[in-house]
DNA sequence: GGCAGGGGTCGAAGCGCTTCGATTCATTAC
DNA sequence: GTAATGAATCGAAGCGCTTCGACCCCTGCC
């Protein structure tokens, strides 16, 4: 528990027997040394275990070589997506030599303004933006580097990545009518991430829309208790009695539209096909197993990270949609 | 989007007409300082804009005024607990005026040993600790400041916060001897859970057991897909036809559950009782909803930051189980 | 043989902040 | 009336790092 003297470039120097600025250039590699040099350099950096100083190195140079994770964390997100993408953000950064700070909007713009201004972080990942998010005017004038996860309504000037949720959409809507079916349904997320313009759900739903002409097809809001899903799927077949194709893009809620076919003596997939929108983890557990369009969380973190480094390092970084997948498992036929 | 310059302690010296330090000091508290000039102070603090710079900060003050929150991110978590955790654990941070650095275990040792030696964190949350954690260890060796959450098989010296399962289990065994049950069951974590010796498991299970003398008490662990809880459900009816108590240990398979006992035309509450340890929203959704002991993420959160900043300021930090909370709903009678 | 050029290294000047005396001035004690 | 006390403030020395310009010496060239 004894308090050990941190190891400072200074000790490595005397160690290596060289100037400070030398062990500071061997490890940036921002001026040519020779081989000999550095390797002395590096190994007496791994014999006295040394690591830099973030707060000096951040001072000198003025990058922290840390990004903000900004979380929404209000009701009714996708967690599991939201931890996968977390993950995939931290090991990404992590490759680029960037360690990440966590933060909630609950500090609201405030906080981003906080931390761009103590140069805490080099730049901000913003998760789950809406259609109209407070955040974006203030990112704006904030002038730090940023990506949005999401498309707000004007992303002039802003760098977003999505998955492409109108294709998506479009993606089970095809599918199910290549598969012969005349009359399907969308079961979406609930009433109120469509009131709050959330932009992934209306752009579902318009994919879909758009893929079904010439089908006979429904869109409903979903809940997500047991009691509202069942209710909600009773009476989308008392309404439509030949809807034979489903699509459900509301994770918490599949596993209980699965519930409700059942108690409805409605087979899948023999008397209707399921497609859902989730990640596979979700799909895979459930009974049938189904079919669905991947989330692909992963790397939808994986390519923010990659475009908010271009733009530390001031290279252009145009915004992306990234390709549904569609894996065809046992819900459907 | 130009790049304003930022504004640092000189130029708030400079607007109050007073001396760099003394703005520090205004800032910081650390010495006595006349209202009017610390007035004078605020208010320039306030006109200019004035964020203090991080890294500087750190590097002069020796106290970065972050702390590393380190998750597991491994298979068969529970997710929507970890997020309230989290959460919990950024805001209560920042009432102590620090931020959260996210790390996952994926870095390994080496990672918690990069951020301590680099001063990037002043003090670590290790969240879902193991009975052996290769973590543990290493913290020792390290002498940096921690807080787990989780007990690892030898707690000595270290600080630990987390809900008392044992106590949870026992709860739940009491609630339904209480109404009268006589043969009782608890469907626990996947077997890989138990496997890894993740101590939550065993503790809810030790417990349960020792709170069940008297009654016909079995326990199983349980799976998490539909077919597997099923099959499991079923299993246990056949060898044990006159259980009538449940007990839940496993947030993603609680659902499963209830559907379950649905197909085998077993109705909750009339044929048999069942109490789930997970959180509110999680029994509130299902149907019927219901009677649950909390697991208390937030006030683990809390705890746990408030016993890492209580050890930063030198002072001592006692390990704390916190008492689970019974909610009475309305799959029990 | 002298000089330009460049690879390799060094020294020192900050980066923006905290903190430790030192200093000033007004009180209080004797 | 003077010395001691203490409250309020200042000045300067770092904290550990990056980076700029200077320097040295070895090549190659005229």
């Amino acid at each position: 528990m004894r308090k050990v003297r941190t190891v400072t470039i200074t000790d490595v120097a005397r160690h290596a027997g060289v100037a400070v600025s030398t062990v500071s250039y061997v490890l940036s590699g921002k001026r040519a040394i020779s081989a000999t040099t550095r390797q002395r350099v590096l190994d007496s950096v791994r014999i006295l275990g040394y690591h830099p100083n973030a707060g000096a190195r951040a001072l000198a140079s003025k990058r922290a070589n840390v990004i903000a994770l900004v979380l929404p964390l209000r009701a009714g997100m996708n967690l599991p997506v939201l931890m996968q993408f977390a993950t995939s953000v931290v090991a990404t950064a992590r490759r680029y030599d960037h360690d990440v700070l966590l933060m909630t909007a609950d500090e609201g713009p405030e906080g981003l303004k906080r931390v761009a201004a103590s140069a805490l972080v080099d730049g901000l990942l913003l998760m789950d933006v809406e259609v109209r998010d407070p955040r974006v005017p203030l990112l704006r004038e904030l002038g730090e580097p940023s990506v949005l996860i999401g498309f707000p309504a004007d992303a002039e000037g802003l760098t977003c990545v999505d998955l492409d949720f109108a294709r998506a959409g479009a993606l089970c809507a095809e599918y199910l009518a290549s598969g012969g079916h005349r009359e399907i349904a969308l079961l979406g997320a609930p009433r109120v991430v469509y009131a709050r313009g959330t932009g992934f759900a209306e752009r579902t739903l318009a994919g879909f829309t758009a893929a079904a002409v010439g089908l006979k097809a429904v869109a409903v809001p979903c809940e997500e208790t047991y009691d509202e899903v069942a209710e909600t799927v009773k009476l989308l077949f008392d309404e439509h009695p030949g809807l034979t194709g489903l699509v459900v893009h509301n994770e918490a809620a599949v596993g209980h539209v699965l519930a409700a076919l059942r108690a409805l003596g409605r087979s899948v997939p023999e008397d209707v096909s399921v497609v859902a929108i989730c990640p596979d983890d979700v799909a895979e557990r459930a009974s049938p197993a189904l079919t669905s369009v991947l989330i692909p969380a992963e790397e939808v973190g994986h390519q923010a990270v990659r475009l908010l480094m271009a733009k530390l390092d001031g290279l252009p970084a145009d915004s992306m949609l990234l390709e549904p997948r569609l894996t065809i498992r046992e819900s459907t036929r």
